[in-house]
DNA sequence: GATGTTAAGAGGTCTTTACCAGTTATTTTA
DNA sequence: TAAAATAACTGGTAAAGACCTCTTAACATC
């Protein structure tokens, strides 16, 4: 039985008591609004102290799966708000989110070094230091959804080339299987432009379409900027989504 | 001074401790980068059991001021990823943020049986439910920034008058103050359209102006749909901005 | 000098115990 | 009968102590 707590298990208990309670909420033991067992009734059922108890509620609370209320129990959030929770995700990933197949093709390749503006976004101070920019045509099914420019502020000897971005398509793919580098945190920021006569003919659109600019700053997991981009979207084809929290 | 506990205090010590630590990081005493005191060490400093410290500590670190790394000790995270963390903000708090004054004008308000849209987004059921619609022009400075166009889900004996938002301007802050609504949650969309005649008279701008469109469903923190509201921004006026975060 | 070992100190997990503060239903009282 | 007090819940805060793993640097060994 994978509903009980195992104490020779190397995850710890916490966890695995985290793990059986979003199971039971996942498939409908524990229905949406209704109250789970409280705090003393789970500290006998699982043999575990309360404290610890409470970290397992603590971590799905926090996730999304229960909220508390004082005095009258912990309760279980509606499906609505409990799963995909605000997250960062690459143009490959919000694709296949949208059930569309990404590609694209590669525009510009090189290192260069950085304009006073990237410089600052990605925190260089050094004169000298150099960034690899990717300058790409987006594709959703085949047809022009975006121009993406991407700055990458790389460690000496981290080397990307071309072909691996041809074949994995995705620039964080490659940061985090060859360089263990999660983006984690990212400043976002969309307005809107008009289609020069080079971006329309890009994206095969009129001049002067109405275009969503998303410009993003990019930290990792040991809190260094990683990467600046800019993303052209077409307006007729994007709609940006986000997932919003807020902490009183 | 404030930089001590006070067991006297309502407030809860975990809670002093942690305004104590994130005075410190605000005002340069920890630098960024730095080590904080260990766990021991504070222990003894603040005479606190350490489960209290590290309450504290957990607090800053899901608030981005401190990173721990098992075995070395806990860090003061670089401004840039310190201060303020998504937010749901509404449009008011949004122009101060800017540094520009909020304000506005009510076009239309009143009670109205919602649209299958509208029903669906605030997940009303009841067939004979009515929400309140509020249409107001809001400006920053004086000046038209946006046209905005809200439904709100109110219990019944829920009342809002017309003159208390003239009065506070805030939705959000008559939802607060009068009924303890806290908005937690939203999903949010951000696509571009084109000004109709009318909108391009309300805003001053040339019709066919590209404008952003911002959609977004509102919960509470008792999971309840509050609101759905639509903004239509000046394109040349509004940039969007929004902090991500990912978690691995 | 390079390498492997070890000990000190960091955060991570867990138990036991205690009391406080909201909420609700029951019981008591007017 | 209706209002008020109370008891029995709920989660919230706090202490003290134990033992774990991970990191680092000093030490011993080759």
């Amino acid at each position: 039985m994978s509903s009980m707590i195992d104490p020779a298990n190397i995850i710890p208990k916490y966890f695995q008591l985290a793990n059986i309670l979003r199971e039971k909420i996942e498939n409908g033991e524990f229905p949406a609004q209704d109250a789970i067992p409280s705090e003393r009734q789970l500290e006998e059922q699982y043999n575990l102290s309360r404290p610890t108890i409470r970290q397992a509620i603590d971590l799905l609370e926090r996730q999304g799966y229960l909220y508390r209320v004082h005095g009258r129990g912990t309760f279980v959030s509606p499906p609505k708000l409990q799963k995909g929770m605000l997250e960062l995700t690459s143009f490959s990933e919000d694709m296949r989110n949208r059930g569309l197949t990404p590609g694209g093709r590669i525009l510009e390749f090189g290192y260069l070094k950085p304009s006073a503006k990237i410089a600052k976004q990605l925190g260089l101070n050094d004169k000298d230091a150099q960034v690899l920019r990717i300058k790409r045509l987006r594709t959703g099914n085949g047809e022009p959804i975006g121009l993406q420019d991407s700055y990458l502020a790389l460690d000496n000897g981290q080397v990307i080339t071309r072909e691996e971005i041809e074949q994995k398509g995705s620039i964080y793919a490659i940061l985090q299987q060859k360089f263990g580098i999660y983006p984690t945190e990212a400043d976002e920021t969309l307005e809107v432009t008009l289609a020069t006569p080079e971006e329309a003919e890009l994206m095969q659109i009129p001049v002067n379409s109405p275009l969503l600019l998303n410009e993003r700053t990019l930290w990792s997991q040991d809190r260094k900027a990683i990467e600046f981009v800019s993303i052209l979207y077409r307006g007729d084809r994007y709609k940006y989504f986000v997932r919003l929290t807020r902490k009183w």
